[in-house]
DNA sequence: GCCGTTTTCGGCCCGACTGTTTTCAGTCG
């Protein structure tokens, strides 16, 4: 149900902040709150409208949870929240940022250096107060030195309070306020802009324009949402919110007629736009807010986007790729790589079941979503057995493999792959031995371990694992957490070119906290003949609608459909994977 | 904080690695 999150955003805070209050990401109260985040993630219905009674009867969500659920639905806020974030200020949790950096630490940081943000912690490490606290030492300082270092150098400011909002934190949100307003009968269309439009890895504030002949309608529903936190400004066509998550959003409401030109404008981007315009300037128009206009001042197209691309002679332009690295003049040739949609995926390569620990689906439910999903083929890869707590043993892959042959009938439409998501280790190996690899059909490999090596150190054992005849695709290539935890440092160009040579494909992973490899890298791979994979990473059967998230990831990556196995029908797909094996 | 119960507290999942130790705490996935 949509309006559950705003609910999940707030107690995911709630279990970030109590890991500080409790000190440990492992304390019960902190993995009772991840339980009800999954609950309220998974509820059909609208829990607005449940009381504490019944909200306390779905699993995971006990008497304290179902008060705090109640009290949100009541105040628009939760008091246990609204405390911890006083007694944590952003500029300290995000210090929890730094790798090597725990809540023990930090808490301790805190009591006996002082440490409140990343000035004083500079100070401290200045000073080589650090050294002084028992059970620190020198190489501890030296660790949490590089990575600040690491951190300013890749652009993140470990202490400042992020002004920029990760995409998997505002999408939900977002999404759930646009359903709102289309849901308005006076609302004719509605779309979000912007950097989330583009899907850019983070937002700051987000502009909805919304189509409307009566415009007070939209604005009273917009403010009166309940992920709509308090109303910040209000005049005739604009309404800004902050959400109860701390986002701020702009309703902007515009004559049906201007729809089109309006979400032009604020799609973006800057450069994109300012490109347009000069592109419009050629032709003798000029394009504004009222649509793009003749020399007459006559306006030749405003109510479609793609109506105004039309008219200055380009192909319409998919807004994950406005980001004028050469889009206008690949689209004044004609000659911009195609977009791709989601009905073009025949299958998911990258999935879990519950025989990985942090799998939420059993391997039937996974496999009749697949099926209503219409797929062809489908790859189960459960966690291998390196990675401690959420690992399949060799015996277990066997067992699955014998439960997955038993199913095949189920859903004659659908080919299954048994496979597993392998562990790169921090020389390049990866788990089980070869002969055992052999037997599985598709072995997708990532990287969870040993993120502090350097760039030559991890460039060295990606291509390691690709040299790997058992290895048909290295996941989530950086292993990054966008505005959480940076990936690994990679010379990028050559783990490309090992791709071309070795057909190892690059995952393009679907989730919005990932979106690995980043288009930056997929850019750079246009032209050479890189394979990929749009994979979803499911760990619940919710997350295969990620696949959305995944083809637009690609798309604003300039990816050629053609070098996507997982838009080739199955005989294609079974050619190629069968090739590969040989 | 949740759950289950011979109803009201005790159990709830872990293993490798690192840096600091001299037997272990903290971090990570």
């Amino acid at each position: 149900m949509a309006t559950n999150h705003s609910l999940v955003a707030l107690f995911r805070e709630l279990a970030q902040l109590a890991t500080l209050d409790e000190g440990s990401a492992n304390s019960f109260r902190v993995r009772a709150y991840e339980n009800a985040v999954e609950a309220i993630a998974s509820h059909p219905g609208d829990l607005g409208q449940l009381s504490e009674r019944e909200l306390t009867k779905i699993d995971g969500i006990g008497s304290s949870t179902a008060r705090k659920i109640r009290e949100f639905f009541q105040n628009g806020s939760i008091g246990k929240l609204e405390e911890l974030r006083r007694k944590f200020p952003p500029e300290f949790v995000a210090l929890g940022r730094i790798p090597g950096i725990g809540p023990k630490t930090l808490l301790r940081l805190r009591d006996e250096l002082g440490v409140t943000n990343v000035d004083t912690l500079a100070a401290a490490l200045a000073g080589r107060k650090l050294r002084s606290l028992p059970g620190l030492g020198v190489k501890t300082e030296e660790k949490i030195l590089q990575s600040i270092g690491r951190l300013r150098a890749a652009g993140f400011e470990p202490g400042a309070e992020q002004p920029r909002v990760p995409i998997a934190k505002a999408m939900p949100i977002v999404r759930e306020l646009t359903a709102a307003l289309a849901a308005v009968p006076a609302v004719e269309d509605v779309q979000y802009c912007g950097a989330l439009r583009r899907l850019d890895e983070t937002t700051g504030t987000v502009d909805i324009v919304a189509a409307t002949l009566e415009p007070l309608a939209a604005h009273a529903a917009f403010a009166s949402q309940q992920a709509v936190a308090k109303v910040l400004d209000r005049d005739a066509v604009t309404t800004s919110v902050e959400t109860a998550t701390g986002l701020r959003v702009d309703l902007h409401t515009v004559d049906p007629e201007r729809f089109g030109v309006a979400c032009l404008l604020r799609t973006g981007s800057p450069e994109h736009v300012a490109k347009l315009r000069s592109c419009a300037a050629e032709r003798g128009f000029t394009l504004d807010e009222s649509g793009l206009l003749d020399a007459d001042g006559e306006v030749i197209a405003s109510v479609s986007e793609d109506a105004i691309y039309e008219a200055l002679g380009l192909a319409p332009i998919a807004p994950p790729l406005r980001e004028d690295r050469g889009e206008i003049e690949h689209a004044e040739k004609g000659a911009l790589p195609p977009p791709i949609l989601l009905p073009q995926v025949r299958g998911d390569l990258h999935v879990h079941t519950t025989l990985s620990g942090d799998g939420r689906s059993t391997l039937e439910e996974i496999l009749d979503a697949a099926a209503a999903r219409g797929y062809e083929y489908l790859a189960i890869t459960d966690h291998a057995e390196d990675l401690a707590i959420n690992g399949a043993t060799r015996e277990q892959l066997t067992a699955q493999r014998r439960q997955i042959d038993g199913l095949r009938g189920r859903h004659p439409g659908l080919t299954l792959l048994h496979g597993s998501e392998l562990n790169i280790d921090r020389d390049g190996d990866v788990d089980y031995d070869e002969a055992f690899r052999h037997t599985l059909d598709w072995c997708v490999a990532s990287v969870h371990s040993h993120f502090d090596l350097d760039r030559s150190q991890q460039t060295r054992r990606i291509l390691r694992a690709m040299d790997d005849p058992t290895v048909h695709v290295i996941g989530h290539l950086s292993g990054r957490r966008i505005g959480t935890r940076m990936g690994i440092e990679l010379d990028v160009d050559q783990v490309l070119q090992k791709a071309v040579a070795t057909g190892t494909a690059i995952e393009i992973n679907a989730a919005l906290p990932r979106l690995d490899a980043s288009s930056e890298v997929l850019y750079r791979a246009r032209g050479m003949d890189v394979t990929f994979v749009i994979s979803t990473d499911t760990h619940h059967t919710r997350e295969f609608a990620r696949m959305e998230w995944g083809v637009l990831h690609a798309t604003r990556g300039w990816v050629d459909p053609d070098r996507v196995a997982n838009l080739w029908p199955r005989a294609r797909f079974l050619d190629w994977l069968h090739s590969r094996r040989a």
